[in-house]
DNA sequence: GCAAATGTCGCCGTTTGA
DNA sequence: CGGATCAAACGGCGACAT
């Protein structure tokens, strides 16, 4: 049997965090601007009502560019750069401090304008979205104009739409474009219009995976797609050799997933210098310690408890490491949640200086629920975890082996 | 001396229970 | 009963994404 062929959409707002910035301050139109940094660098209100804006040259410390202007971006400002670096290249570049708050009504408003239009709508963050056209009676043009259009009228924001059979081509179509690009693609336009790109283009393939393939002569997606499946196997390993291969032809059947749980929640921070386990232990527990009672808010706020409690921490040199603690029953207090992370923190080597701390929930479940324990014949104090209660008394007769 | 914050997923080795 | 085996859970880690 034939599947008829999908039509799946993947709609990138252009320059997300940029553009609502924009909308703010209309009189940076035009200019290069950059959003990063330390939360700190608010614009100042003069006394004629004009705003006076950081630039870039005046920036110390560390932080990152988290988005840019198409203007800064034409001076070699991207993403992820670091802010020190950027001031290099572009050093009268506006810097504005990033405002979550804003991004988050600017998406909540984008995605409910689409949603009225087409609801088969796949969450992909704070900018972007794929939905599933194909059950809509409309044309695929005027219905991604249509939706273009919705999008601009309740955020004044442009977006950039690519529809196509797969979430993999639209994904990489949207970007063909940009800015206020609006691309249709199929199977056929792979040879000219995919099979050009870098690898790096395809979602998925990273930096790692990139560099270890130009080691192999392979940077186009036409290379990828020419190369002898078992020579990528014995590169690769089976699987994601497969999936190189089918992503290389367009290939891709994942399906919309309209809804999906949450699977862990986490609050980190980089410090302003990097500090030293026992040399700042005041400025380190009070960090760890803030670090959990945000953590625990979250869930509270979301309305989960978490039975895996874990860190993170970045070394002066980069290095990362993670160390994880099962509790037997879940949890949203802050106390227990600080105590399982200080025992995971003891778990781990504290010689080098410590840039970023980070403590994470995983393992969630709906407070609703789980705060109620299953019925102990005991009463109180259950020397058992409720889950492990719970599985047991579903599965005691039911193993798979029956 | 510089490179954020938050989240997902896959893989692998170890432990545990049956 | 010991060993082989298997699955699930756990913990660590890396890669990737926005």
């Amino acid at each position: 049997m034939n599947t008829p062929s999908r039509r799946i959409a993947h709609l990138d707002m252009d320059a997300f965090y940029a553009s609502v910035e924009l909308l703010r301050y209309p009189e940076l139109r035009g200019l290069p601007v950059v959003i990063g940094g330390r939360r700190d660098q608010q614009p100042e209100l003069l006394a004629d009502g004009s705003r006076r804006f950081a630039r870039l040259r005046d920036y110390v410390g560390r932080g990152v560019i988290t988005t840019s202007t198409y203007e800064a971006r034409a001076l070699g400002v991207f993403s992820a750069m670091g802010v020190m670096k950027a001031a290099k290249l572009a050093p009268d570049a506006i810097l504005l401090p990033v405002d979550f708050d804003a991004y988050r009504h600017y998406s909540r408003l984008f995605k409910e304008a689409v949603a009225a239009i087409a609801p088969r709508i796949e969450d992909r963050g704070i900018d972007e979205i794929y939905i599933d056209l194909t059950e809509l009676p409309d044309e695929t043009l005027p219905l991604a104009r249509r939706i273009k259009q919705a999008v601009k009228d309740a955020t004044g924001l442009s977006c950039s739409i690519a529809v196509s059979p797969s979430k993999l081509l639209s994904k990489i179509g949207s970007d063909l474009e940009k800015p206020d690009g609006l691309t249709l693609l199929d199977q056929d336009d792979i040879p000219l219009r995919i099979w050009p790109l870098p690898v790096r283009k395809i979602n998925g393939i990273g930096p790692k995976a990139g560099a270890r393939l130009a080691a192999l002569g392979i940077t186009t997606i036409a290379e990828l797609a020419a190369a002898e499946p078992a020579m990528l196997q014995e590169h690769f390993g089976r699987s994601y050799a497969e999936w190189l291969h089918a992503a290389s032809h367009g290939i891709d059947a994942r399906p919309v997933v309209t809804e999906a749980e949450t699977k862990s929640i986490s609050r980190e921070t980089t410090f302003e210098r990097d500090l030293h386990a026992r040399r700042d232990r005041t400025a380190l527990s009070a960090v760890f310690t803030s670090l959990c009672t945000r953590v625990a808010a979250d869930l509270q706020r979301k309305g989960y408890v978490a039975r895996t409690i874990g860190i993170k921490l970045r070394y002066e040199d980069f290095r990362i490491v993670t160390r994880d603690l099962t509790l037997p029953s879940p949890t949203a207090d802050p106390a227990v949640i600080r105590r399982a992370a200080g025992e995971c923190l003891r778990r781990v080597p504290l010689e080098q200086k410590l840039r970023l701390l980070g403590v994470r929930a995983s393992t969630l479940s709906s407070s609703e629920a789980s705060q109620m324990p299953v019925e102990s014949p005991q009463g109180e104090l259950p020397l058992i975890a409720p889950s492990a209660t719970d599985k047991g008394h579903n599965e005691l007769n039911a193993g798979p082996r029956g």
